[in-house]
DNA sequence: TACTGGCACTCCGTACTTCCGAGTGCCAAG
DNA sequence: CTTGGCACTCGGAAGTACGGAGTGCCAGTA
C-alpha cells in the first residue's frame, strides 16, 4: 500500500511541519530533504497519502498538515525515541537529587518536566493501592478533634482530621493507637478492611464510638478514595501555541483532576512510553492536543504515572525521550527512599 | 478639584467600561445614567479628568478608559464592597465546610474563589511561623532513611526524609522520640531551636550522628525554611481576557513562587481587604493585572493570605466582597481545627 | 459662571477590491 | 513509473472607500 518513498514523504512532512508550523508543499520538501525525484512524483505520492488519511490540505492549493493518523503512524514506524542529551541527563540528576520529601520529588519532576519538553507536565502522585501502612499515629489537636495520621512505605503521608462527639482522654488514645499499629503494621491498603474487622471487639465500651470514628476515616481515606493526587506544571508553555479549541478548553481540563487521570492513567504497561494523538483522547477539550506518557515506579513495580501534553504538532522523538529519562529518574529516587 | 459630578463621571465611566468592555463615550454615559446635564458637559468634565490622569483615550476619537489610577480612586473613594447573596454565601459554607484536612481546606478554598469571581485565585498556606509543634514523629522508612513527621497545631503537617550513615535501632529512635517530644511540645517555631540546643547532651555518644542528622533537618524544615507553599486555581479564565501583555506573561508569574509571595505578601493589615491595581504590582508580567488580597486566620492572629488576579478591568466591588467573605470562612474553619 | 446645542474634524473598524504567489491536479511525453 | 509543463484555485496582503462614534471648540443662553 505504502511503499518506502511514501513514508520517507510522509516523515518529511511531519518534521517539516513541527518545525516550521506552515503546511509543507511538494516544492518545499524535494529542496530540504534530498529525496531523489521531481515535485511532481512528489505529489503524486501526496495525493495518495491524502486519499489514505493520512495527511489533509487546510484549503485547496495550500500545504499539507499530517492528520491524527498521520502522526500515528509517524510515532509507530517512522521515528525512534530521541535519548537526551548528557548534559540534559545531568541536569535532571542533579535537580532531581536534592529533593527532600515525596512532595518535593513530584513538584521538581513536574517543572523539570515542563521545562524540558516546553510544554505542559502531568504527574500522579504514587499510588495508593500498592502500598502498606508503615505506621499509624493519632495526635488531638483540639478538645473535639483528632488527627489521623498515616505513614505509607512509599514516603507518602496521609491525614484526616476527626471529629468526636466529646473530649478523648490521651489512655484511650493511646490504646487505640498500639492497636491499630499491631493490626496494620506493613499490611497491604487492600487488606487494611479485614485487619481491622475485629478491632472494636478488642476495645473497651466506653472507647468504642472513637474507635469507630477514627476506622470509618481510615477506611475512608485509604480505602474507599482512589481518587489520585494529580499536579501540572507549566500552562504558559501553551501560551503561544494555537490550538484549533480554544486555550480556555485546554486550561479547563487541566484544572479537573478526573480529566487528568483518564489522560495518564488508562495505558497499562510500565515503562513503556504511550502516546495519545488529537482524537484518541478521551476528553471533549484535549482533541486538538496529544500526550505522552510513562509509567514510573520502583523496580519492576508501576507506581504511578507521568506525561506531557501539548500540541498534535508536538517533537515527538524528543518529548518521548525526555518522558522517558524523567520517568526512570524519578523511578530511581523512589526506589532509594 | 473634582467637585461631585466629576466623580460621578469617574464612577459610571469605570462601571460602564468594566460591564461593557468597550471604551464609553460622553453621549452613552448620559443616556445610561441618568446624570442632569448634556453631553457636552460631561464631555468638559471627561476634559478635566482625562488632564488629571483618572481617564484615558485608546486613540483620538474614542470613548474613554480609566487608567490605574482611575481604578485606584474609584476603589479608594467611589465604592462600596459588595456583599455576597445569601445563597453564596451558603454555599461557600456547604463547600469548605465537608473538607477533611488542611490540603483539603486550601485545595476547597482556592477552587471555591476561582469559580466566586470568575478570576485567577491564589491562596496562601498557613504561616508556620506563628505555630507551635504539637507532636513529632520519627519512622523508619528503609534501612538508611527515617522520615521526620512534625505536626503543628495549625493542622499542619511536616514532613522530611533523614539520610543515615548506618542502620538505627527501634531503641534509639524511640529514645530520641521521646526526648523531643518532651522538649518541643507547645513550642512555638521561633523557640524551636533554644529548645533543643542542649539535647544533644543528653543522648548517648551511639547515639549523636543520629541525632544530628535528625536535628539539623528539623531546623531546616521548619525554621531556616522561610518560604511558604501557594497554590493558585482558574488560570482558564484568564483565556477569553485580553491582556495588554501577553498571556504567556501572566501564566509564568503565576508559576513562580516567590511572585506570588510578593503578590500576596506585602500588605500587613489582617482582614481588610487590600486592592494593587495594575503598575501598582511589583511583578513585571503582571502590570495589566490587579490583585485583590485579604488576610486570614483564627481569631485576631493572620495566618496568611489569600486572594484573586484579574485584569485591571474587573468588578472590584464584587470581587472584594467574595474574597472578604472567603477570607472570613475559612478564618472559621481553621480556628475549629 | 456654568451649561447647552451645534458643527467641523478625526480616525477606527469594516467591507470591498485587487493582486500576487505558492501550491495543486492533470496530462502527455520520456 | 517518473517528469516537465500548464492551467487553475484560493488564501493572505495591501490598498481604498466609507460610515459612525466620539471629540474639541465656540457662541449663545440662563
Amino acid at each position: 500500500m505504502l511503499d518506502d518513498r511514501k513514508l520517507a514523504v510522509l516523515r518529511a512532512i511531519v518534521e517539516d511541519y513541527v518545525s516550521t508550523n506552515e503546511p509543507v508543499g511538494s516544492k518545499a520538501l524535494v529542496d530540504r530533504h534530498n529525496l531523489g525525484v521531481s515535485s511532481a512524483t512528489i505529489r503524486n505520492d501526496m495525493a495518495v497519502l491524502e486519499e489514505q488519511g493520512y495527511i489533509t490540505q487546510p484549503h485547496t492549493s495550500a500545504g499539507r498538515v499530517p492528520t491524527d493518523k498521520g502522526y500515528r503512524l509517524f510515532v509507530d514506524r517512522l521515528s525512534q525515541i530521541k535519548p537526551l542529551s548528557s548534559a540534559e541527563r545531568r541536569a535532571i540528576e542533579t535537580f532531581l537529587g536534592g529533593a527532600y520529601d515525596l512532595d518535593d520529588v513530584v513538584g521538581r519532576t513536574v517543572r523539570l518536566l515542563a521545562q524540558l519538553t516546553r510544554q505542559v507536565a502531568v504527574v500522579q502522585y504514587p499510588s495508593l493501592t500498592r502500598s502498606t501502612v508503615r505506621h499509624v499515629e493519632i495526635v488531638p489537636v483540639a478538645a473535639h478533634r483528632l488527627l489521623l495520621v498515616v505513614i505509607l512505605n512509599t514516603g507518602r503521608v496521609e491525614q484526616r482530621l476527626i471529629e468526636t462527639l466529646g473530649p478523648v482522654s490521651e489512655e484511650s488514645i493511646g490504646h487505640l493507637r498500639a492497636l491499630l499499629n499491631t493490626c496494620l503494621d506493613g499490611c497491604g491498603l487492600g487488606e487494611v478492611p479485614l485487619a481491622v474487622a475485629d478491632l472494636p471487639e478488642k476495645i473497651g465500651a466506653d472507647d468504642r464510638p472513637l474507635a469507630g470514628a477514627v476506622l470509618s476515616v481510615l477506611l475512608e481515606s485509604l480505602v474507599d478514595r482512589h481518587e489520585e493526587k494529580i499536579v501540572f506544571a507549566g500552562a504558559a508553555n501553551l501560551a503561544h501555541v494555537d490550538f484549533s479549541q480554544s486555550l480556555r478548553d485546554v486550561l479547563e481540563a487541566l484544572e479537573e483532576q478526573v480529566v487528568l487521570m483518564r489522560l495518564l492513567g488508562e495505558t497499562g504497561d510500565s515503562s513503556t512510553v504511550t502516546v495519545r494523538i488529537g482524537t484518541e483522547n478521551p476528553d471533549e477539550g484535549l482533541r486538538s492536543t496529544s500526550v505522552v506518557a510513562a509509567g514510573y515506579g520502583t523496580g519492576d513495580m508501576t507506581l504511578a504515572r507521568l506525561g506531557v501534553l501539548g500540541p498534535t504538532r508536538m517533537d515527538y522523538p524528543s518529548t518521548m525521550g525526555a518522558v522517558r529519562a524523567v520517568a526512570r529518574y524519578v523511578g530511581q529516587i523512589l526506589a532509594g527512599s
